[in-house]
DNA sequence: CAAGAAATTTGACCTGAATCAAGATACGGA
DNA sequence: TCCGTATCTTGATTCAGGTCAAATTTCTTG
């Protein structure tokens, strides 16, 4: 019975709670009503950030729709973007005091939950598979920032971009076509998480296009006709990067 | 009196248990006892990795001293380091399984110990102080990456160069002069993990050193001589990036 | 400790992506 | 739905850092 008011009020729509790998649905009834009490959801429009106060208090941020991001600022007003969180991730911010400076702001509208952090922590405590599953959650976040680092160290222009739309593609919910990838954040955005300048995006995408391996459905969504060519050039195969210069270079002569 | 072989042949010298800070030094003596013997010390020279199969078996490995790190491969030869462990982290490699390829590889001469899972999982479970310890750990390794990653996509290479240094001053353990920063790896590596070639890295610490930012004490260890202008260069400053071409830019005219 | 191998530095040159500028498109609010 | 503004695209040009080659220094190992 007092599960009720919780479930319809706040829960019952939430993805943590829904998914069966989300936090939410692996906590006992006691568990769940007495963090969600405890939390606060909160809905975020494009460009809204937490202030330090806000992090301060709620440091435990669960992402159930939308796009967030850490956003990283140099002196001269350069920007970038540091890392994305989705749908199910957990940010733990409770640590970030001294950090390099950088704020977390929505890409695109947000669904989140601020978590109580003495209810979370009583739970990860006593309650193993909620555990695991944020423990899970946080080691997958740190192994997709080393990834995105290795991708951002030597990958070109290109080679960023395709690694860029597989991994859309793995993280997105659903698939309905093979090869159907939204890209759910601008190319203003996307240029600062890749390190480069929305121009040489749109150039990209362009070059892809013309190539035949994907096709624009729209600024958000793309098609990719062709996996294969599309996974190797994000893997840096040089063989299937080239071709759209006319030169043909020689490769070793006897 | 149990505690004694332990301590005597493994963990005594250990900065993962004299270190008030380090998982070990947060044990009770059964669960220290337990784990010790349970556990695998072992050192690695440099270029030395673990097999998949090492990595199956043992796939949460403490490092004691040394640098470790990530390694990823293109499919053309180009390498990029993802990450660079050093002592007191712990490495959890748990769900590595289908990720992008990358292995372990040592950077130096370094001290692992490769812990027990079952033991490791038990006292995570029931043990608090270790398991803030363990999950503080991995939300720094997280927060490390994401920093590179914000390094690497808006940084020159000047810029990155000095965040570097800034880092390795931050990470080592004793500061015997307040300039004095040790660099723990190789220029190769150096170049791998910021996203450069080995020629850039050595004009750019040829660059400091002219400007009298630096002092190369050897290849190994350098001495900062201006930590404000360091620091400025590195949050990306363009003010304290120039002055080393002799052109002057006239920012504004009335 | 010396010889050989590997890593680092330096110089000359070149290229991929940044920058600047201007036009086309898409989005958000009334 | 329409309008004003923000975002995105395209083209021309520039430059930071990559590439190649060769000299020098520093490890490694017997």
């Amino acid at each position: 019975m007092s599960r009720q008011p919780t479930l319809k009020t706040k829960c019952a729509k939430c993805a943590m709670f829904f998914e069966s790998s989300g936090f939410c649905a692996n906590l006992t009834e006691t568990e769940l009503v007495d963090l969600s009490n405890q939390s606060r959801t909160m809905d975020l429009k494009r460009g809204e950030t937490f202030s330090e106060d806000q992090l301060r208090s709620w440091p435990i941020i669960a992402i159930t729709s939308g796009v967030f991001s850490i956003q990283h600022l140099l002196e001269d007003g350069r920007k970038s973007i540091a890392a994305l969180f989705m749908r199910g991730d957990i940010i733990d911010m409770r640590s970030f005091s001294r950090r390099n400076r950088g704020q977390l702001i929505a890409l695109s509208k947000t669904e989140v939950c601020r978590l109580s952090p003495a209810v979370f922590e009583n739970i990860v405590a006593t309650n193993p598979n909620a555990r695991h599953i944020v423990w899970d959650n946080l080691r997958d976040q740190s192994f997709r920032a080393q990834d995105h680092a290795a991708d951002l160290s030597k990958k070109q222009a290109l080679e960023k971009l395709a690694s860029f739309i597989f991994e859309c593609k793995s993280r997105q919910q659903v698939n309905l076509t093979p090869g159907a990838v939204s890209i759910p954040i601008r190319r203003v955005d996307l240029a600062e998480y890749l390190g480069m300048q929305p121009e040489t995006i749109s150039r990209c995408f362009k070059d892809l296009e013309d190539r035949g391996i994907v096709e624009m459905k729209s600024l958000r969504a793309v098609n990719i006709k062709n996996i294969p060519v599309l996974r190797r050039i994000a893997n840096g195969d040089k063989s299937a990067s080239v071709a759209k210069t006319h030169s043909i270079r020689i490769l070793s002569v006897a």
